[in-house]
DNA sequence: GCGAGTGTGTAGCAACTGCTACATGGTAAC
DNA sequence: GTTACCATGTAGCAGTTGCTACACACTCGC
């Protein structure tokens, strides 16, 4: 491997560790280059451009959350719908994940802007786990399986939103809630 | 009423359709400008700085998306959670509301930025969602009243980002399955 | 030794950002 | 008629943005 592709696999590792720290806010190519320890000059050595890394770097942490939530629920294991809504809620609110859907909030309000590379890639990553949840689900006789999994990621993701306005107390009584609202 | 305030009022009208429009994206002092068709020079004549322009606003869409809503499900009538949920979700989810929840999300993204003055206001709108859903839900007994109405205020928040992400008719799917996740 | 390719630093560009200094035309009070 | 304030245009500041030109090493095949 050239030190050109060690340096970018570095250079990514610690990217993925600062955008999930601090979000999308502070991610300038200077700032970026800071974060990982490198020149600016350099980023765009090891990247195209500013798109290329950030798409990477998205690429990376889907990656990273899709194999914790494979561990957390096994391919073979199948939910009913309201207990997978639990199981999924559940895994996404604690606390090391918050800052994962923290995180996937602003990917998804860069893509609504039409920011690239986050346009294309959100839905991407929702795909990803609609397929995910489908896979798991057991599905009551003629039900639509997509509509329940996208139900059951808008509830996950809407907990998220709830947590970023009104802090992880708020999420967790929303949380706690759910089996009042899903009997 | 003087020049200033009446141009005031005027540049808020404009600005309000120009941000429910184009959301977040081209919010620089020039192209607000722009939208509102005066030079940045007077924006910030009649406005202290950038931060009050976007709250002004931002309050003055609060307001109206509160008024939309307190006519669609006036004060006095109560609902079940389940009821509740349905209900909110059919409003949010019509075609002249898509974008009011396409732009709140970007506003809490904001807000998870830290950016000023979504960090401050994106907050304050929540609790008055959250009050609105309270004062028209039948909870029953023994049940958080504020969990119950942070949960659906989640669902609804999270229809919309499917709805950014996978289009319209996926949360629609996710809309027509509540029935199945919520029985 | 030498040229080619790989890697890295310095410096800077043009565009855009929020914001301001300054001059000027108008109008209203005294 | 002067003074004071309101309203507005022109010009520009300093900082940040993504990105690039250019020079200078270093190393490896020949």
């Amino acid at each position: 491997m050239s030190i050109r592709e060690t340096q970018r696999d570095l250079v990514v590792a610690r990217l993925t560790a600062y955008v999930l720290d601090q979000g999308l806010a502070r991610t300038s190519l200077r700032q970026l280059a800071a974060a990982a320890g490198v020149s600016d000059r350099m980023l765009l050595y090891y990247f195209a451009d500013k798109t290329e890394i950030l798409e990477t770097v998205l690429t990376h942490i889907a990656a990273t959350l899709g194999d914790a939530l494979a561990q957390a629920l096994p391919e073979g294991a199948c939910y009913t719908p309201a207990e997978m809504l639990q199981r999924a809620a559940a895994i996404t609110t604690q606390p090391d994940m918050r800052r994962f859907m923290r995180f996937w909030v602003e990917v998804v309000s860069a893509a609504a802007k039409g920011e690239a590379p986050f346009a294309t890639i959100a839905p991407q990553i929702m795909q990803g786990w609609q397929a995910w949840v489908e896979s798991r689900l057991i599905v009551p006789e003629g039900a639509d399986r997509a509509g329940l999994a996208l139900a059951i990621i808008a509830m996950v993701d809407g907990l998220a939103l709830v947590d970023i306005c009104a802090g992880p107390d708020a999420a967790a009584a929303a949380h706690a809630a759910l089996p009042r609202l899903v009997p």
